[in-house]
DNA sequence: AACACTTCTTAGCCTAGACTAACTTTCGGA
DNA sequence: TCCGAAAGTTAGTCTAGGCTAAGAAGTGTT
């Protein structure tokens, strides 16, 4: 069993507020990433589309997307869609790796597609590269090319 | 490679919202957590200590502790720490089962310690009930018995 | 018993992210 | 061409979760 004692209070608190940092995060990233995947699968990301693929609202699209244009993630053009700038696609392709590596190690550790699918959506945002670089170790262990 | 194919805005949409609910969910999750933790092993849970572990104000923790009250998880007695009701003894219970549980795995799957509780503080309060089972069959044929 | 220190609360502020309702703008088909 | 449906925006409201600054309330030590 670990967790034995208590860790510092201070090293307990860094792991906090490291924790809040990567939630403040996720949104942005979820919203790139299937912006990016609207534009390659559809050739276009539409702002009612991902009011219905985030289940949200059109106006909460609108202020976040508003959001995400202040901090130079994407573009808007009225009535023709959403762009990602250099840095949204960076952001996009980064978070798009890390949502497929986890998916497939959900998936080789045991779990079916729809779960890790859905698993997959929150735990992306919380592994670390370290953990990452350990999920990838243990697919190609395991010989996994999916 | 996954996602060669977008899913369903309808099964897309529900793993957004199960998520969201999740992010709700997982700030009373740690906290009582860290009741549970300080009455075990110091005997008592003052909010002050909270603030300091959480890496939180003290004004949070009275704003937080309020929310945990009015949903019946936490009791105060002021100048004298923090309780937990039974709602808040069993939440922290599973809160503490599924957070161990995630750090043996991600030690398991070859995370170092100090990354693993960094990681799991995140992923704990994502992992479903399928994955917390996949990762503990992991365990049990690896013959983990930490 | 008094006072300093610690603990806790209050007040006032802020941002993200959500909602509904109402409105405006554009697009496309008849 | 024009007009209804679709797309998008705006306004107003809410909650969670943060913050600082200031003050109140216990606690313990001398
Ligand atoms: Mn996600
Ligand atoms: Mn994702
Ligand atoms: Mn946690
Ligand atoms: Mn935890």
């Amino acid at each position: 069993m670990p967790r034995r004692t208590l860790p510092t209070a201070e090293d307990q608190a860094a792991r906090f507020v490291r924790q809040r940092e990567a939630d403040r995060k996720a949104t942005a990233e979820d919203y790139v990433e299937l912006i990016a995947d609207l534009l390659r699968e559809e050739g276009e990301a539409r702002a009612v589309d991902l009011a219905r693929r985030m289940g949200v609202s059109q106006a909460t699209v609108t202020a976040t997307v508003g959001r995400l244009q202040r901090d130079g993630l994407v573009e808007t053009k009225p009535y023709r869609g959403l762009f990602l700038t250099a840095a949204g696609t960076a952001l996009a392709a980064e978070a798009k790796a890390r949502h497929d590596l986890v998916v497939r190690f959900l998936i080789a550790v045991g779990l079916d597609a729809g779960t890790a699918e859905q698993d997959a959506e929150g735990i992306e945002h919380h592994a670390s590269d370290k953990a990452l670089t350990a999920f990838a170790r243990f697919l190609s262990e395991r010989g996994d090319t999916t």
